[in-house]
DNA sequence: TTCAATTCTGTAATTATTACAATTTTATTT
DNA sequence: AAATAAAATTGTAATAATTACAGAATTGAA
């Protein structure tokens, strides 16, 4: 299935910006930010505006083909990867990884019974990433 | 312990405008962000100005005696509580709920073997809270 | 009491995000 | 194919959270 296909998938009508901002998420697993997408498309696409990069991402979260990640303190990040997965990001370097989720089924049943319903399971890591463990050894 | 001896066991000067941050902080559980803390305390100290309360938090997160949570989208919220245990956000009223953390030593072990350092783990839910479940099946 | 260090304050600057009106593009109807 | 309507995009301006910074106030030590 190709990104055009895609976002129909998820009732999103194609456009050239959002079809371009769809495939950078599907091929990038570097959970950009705003600025990143927005720079990396100027390229190819001069006439795109921030503010259809913020249209289409709010979009995409709303017809969940993508979810929006508030990890980092700066600013909000994006994920084109909608499964079930968590993160980890190195304090040092600023990078998030892919980590594999592990789902506490009595944890969530647990919330349910006190009357909650639950929507959406976040989690993540934060510390160092194998390689600013390194790089900091090395100054030594 | 008063709350002059608990900033000091963080290795924090206290200060009238700490104190009363703190003082807050362990007192209401209600996750604030910078601006309830700020006009909670404004009727008790008149002089306090909005940075000392952005300058006291960070220096609380520095020494271990808050964390910040990155929950809410809008602005960053704050947690006297530093045991390790999970939220709740209420998408319709916003509210931060506490709630119980299942660690899953697995899962963390499992991220050490791939080289990653884990200095914190982050886990929270969304979805709607029994009030506001409530009040929404009250309106039809 | 004097001096130095720390803390606090208020304003200005910065940055991310949103609002919005105008323009462009796309789809539909005639 | 031209005219019209609807939707999407753009760029600028506004908003809001956060940070930088310099001066004032406070604290602690000599």
């Amino acid at each position: 299935m190709n990104v055009y296909e895609y976002l129909l998938s998820y009732d999103i009508k194609p456009s050239v910006q959002r079809i371009a901002i769809m495939d950078y998420l599907l091929k990038h697993h570097t959970h950009p930010c705003i600025d990143e997408i927005y720079m990396a498309l100027h390229d190819d696409i001069p006439t795109l505006s921030k503010t259809t990069v913020y249209n289409t991402l709010k979009l995409f979260v709303e017809h969940g083909a993508a979810k929006m990640l508030t990890i980092d303190e700066r600013n909000a990040c994006f994920d084109g990867d909608t499964s079930a997965h968590a993160h980890f990001q190195c304090k040092c370097c600023g990078k998030i990884f892919d980590m594999p989720m592990h789902i506490n089924e009595k944890a969530i049943n647990d919330i349910a019974d006190k009357g909650f319903s639950v929507e959406e399971i976040h989690n993540y890591y934060k510390g160092v990433c194998p390689d600013c463990k390194k790089n900091n050894s090395d100054k030594n």
